[in-house]
RNA sequence: GGCAACGUAGCCAAGGGGUCAAAGGCGGAGGUCUGCAAAAUCUCUAUUCGACGGUUCAAAUCCGUCCGUUGCCUCCA
């Protein structure tokens, strides 16, 4: 099979277990739809894996020539924003503001791009209530007692996604006790509103929408009834895109996804990063000590859909493996002076091959970060390739092949000067910089003067300070270590 | 208990019937270069893919059992 003259992506659909081709509802455009973050809180590392993965996805399939529509909600009506309110005396709308806010930064910081819709549950309650009616036009939820509840057995299909028996789920340890429901596994659409709560007035009473309706409703309203992919971390198949396809495929009777993709779990010390845990590293912790380079290229290393354990030792490793494809490009830089793309070989044209061929299946990102350490061992050293016939040619394709291609679809090596993924020296050093400065030109006098006694005081010396000199054929460089 | 994944070198991690005596990264060993130190670079670093059976001309790759780890079954990316 083709797709515009090409071997189709393949991705692996969790409601199947199997890799499938993605076929475009529309052709030419992929609509995704990301669950986001209940705004609650400050989001961490665990939560960044989903979000830099199906963002450098989109990125992929924009690479490929689809139009991408990229939904991803943001969550501000749910009982832990309600506890939060109540326990620290916040007004509502001001931790959802705080916290949509926090993340944008914390995304921007990460080099995630926004994406095209990012709507809040609270805009959209209007549309969520028309929702409910049409379930229960449809027998498929009921009302009682201004709650409103999706009625599990009427959907056939349910458990399809995550593999389950509605019958499993009762054998489980906790039965809903609920007397309001007609059956245990039945869920929420529709919430009553306890006083002081945020609600809106409904035909059921004053309330608010439940659990899981928001992501039906709003991935309908931006993204029609049936769209292509459908994503967000492996914790959320069950109950949560569960009952989202439950209620969705009753309403419309047709499919709601195409493909449901689901990344695995980030983990710390061998179990779930989790609040609950408490064994959390906050994204703007890992990314001012390491870089979003470096988290960015430890995600890429592994499949999306594995585990992952995080560890401050894996981010070393990857802060110095970035900064050596970094180191790379700098060099292209600077002894090309401009580094513009002006022709492309076979050269290019296969190592194109083999990125779209690793990337379409699966989104095998360990593949296209091992073609970057490829490629740069096999143009390195920088010079010595470029003292070859066509070896200035070779250069401008690989900078561009990593740069342009490659980063531009992980998000990676935007910035390849020295610094980039260190804390922003403050302002204030530039007194203490012209020191150094000074002290290393003092060195250099000595080194010239081959008084190697001196100049050696003055590296160690330095070195207490934290100041690592570098000896180059152009002179010497120091950076803090 | 049910469901779903996973187990590959010192560590991390691709591969997923022959082209694999298994990519890439980190680390380690040795060499080159440099006054020193780095950086860079070269070579080496898994006869083997959790264990045991089976299918096959052929298995790390398929099947079965077992052992171990994780996730979900409750909000969770």
């Amino acid at each position: 099979m083709t797709i515009n003259g090409a071997h189709p992506i393949v991705l692996t659909n969790t409601q199947t277990g199997r890799k499938e081709p993605l076929i475009p509802v529309n052709p030419g455009e992929i609509r995704m739809y990301v669950c986001g973050p209940t705004v609650y809180n400050l989001v961490h590392i665990g939560n960044a894996r989903p979000a830099i993965i199906f963002d450098a996805l989109r990125r992929y399939l924009e690479y490929r020539g689809y139009r991408v529509f990229f939904v991803q909600n943001f969550t501000d009506i749910d009982d832990k924003i309600i506890q939060r309110m109540n326990r620290e005396g916040w007004d509502f709308d001001t931790i959802t503001a705080t916290y949509i806010r926090e993340y944008r930064k914390d995304m921007q910081a990460l080099g995630v791009r926004e994406p095209n819709f990012a709507p809040r549950t609270s805009y959209f309650v209007p549309q969520t209530i028309r929702f409910i009616q049409g379930l229960i036009e449809k027998g498929h939820a009921y009302a009682s007692d201004g709650e409103v509840y999706f009625s599990v057995p009427s959907f056939a299909d349910y458990g399809a996604l995550s593999h389950r028996k509605v019958e499993d789920l009762q054998a489980g340890a906790r039965i809903d006790v609920d007397p309001d429901k007609r059956h245990p596994a039945d869920f929420s659409l529709w919430k009553k509103a306890k006083p002081g709560e945020p609600s809106w007035d409904s035909p059921w009473g004053s309330g608010r929408p439940g659990w899981h309706i928001e992501c039906s409703v709003m991935a309908s309203v931006l993204l029609g009834d049936s769209f292509d992919i459908h994503a967000g971390g492996n914790d959320l198949i069950f109950p949560h895109h569960e009952n989202e396809k439950a209620q969705s495929e009753s309403l419309t009777g047709k499919p709601l996804a195409n493909l449901w993709l689901h990344n695995g779990m980030l983990q710390m010390g061998g179990s779930k990063m989790a609040k609950s845990v408490g064994n959390i590293i906050k994204i703007r912790e890992a990314v001012q000590r390491y870089g979003s380079d470096s988290l960015r290229l430890y995600m890429y290393a592994t499949h999306y859909r594995s585990p992952m354990d995080y560890s401050e030792e894996r981010m070393d490793e990857w802060k110095r493996s970035g900064a050596k494809v970094k180191a790379f490009l700098r060099e292209i830089e600077e002894a090309l002076e401009e580094t513009t793309l002006k022709a492309a070989d076979d050269w290019l044209l296969e190592k194109r091959a083999d990125l779209t061929k690793a990337l379409d299946d699966d989104f095998n990102t360990p593949k296209a970060v091992a073609l970057v350490y490829e490629t740069v061992k096999e143009l390195s050293p920088v010079r010595q390739t470029l003292a070859q016939p066509g070896g200035e040619s070779r250069l401008r394709q690989a900078y561009h092949l990593i740069k342009n291609e490659v980063g531009d679809i992980l998000g990676l090596f935007g910035d390849t000067s020295e610094e980039s993924g260190l804390e922003t020296p403050a302002d204030d050093t530039s007194d203490f910089d012209s020191l150094v400065d000074f002290l290393v030109r003092l060195r250099d006098r000595y080194r010239s003067e081959k008084n190697y006694e001196m100049s050696d005081v003055l590296r160690l010396e330095l070195e207490k300070l934290n100041i690592k000199l570098m000896d180059g054929n152009d002179g010497t460089r120091w950076i803090r270590s």
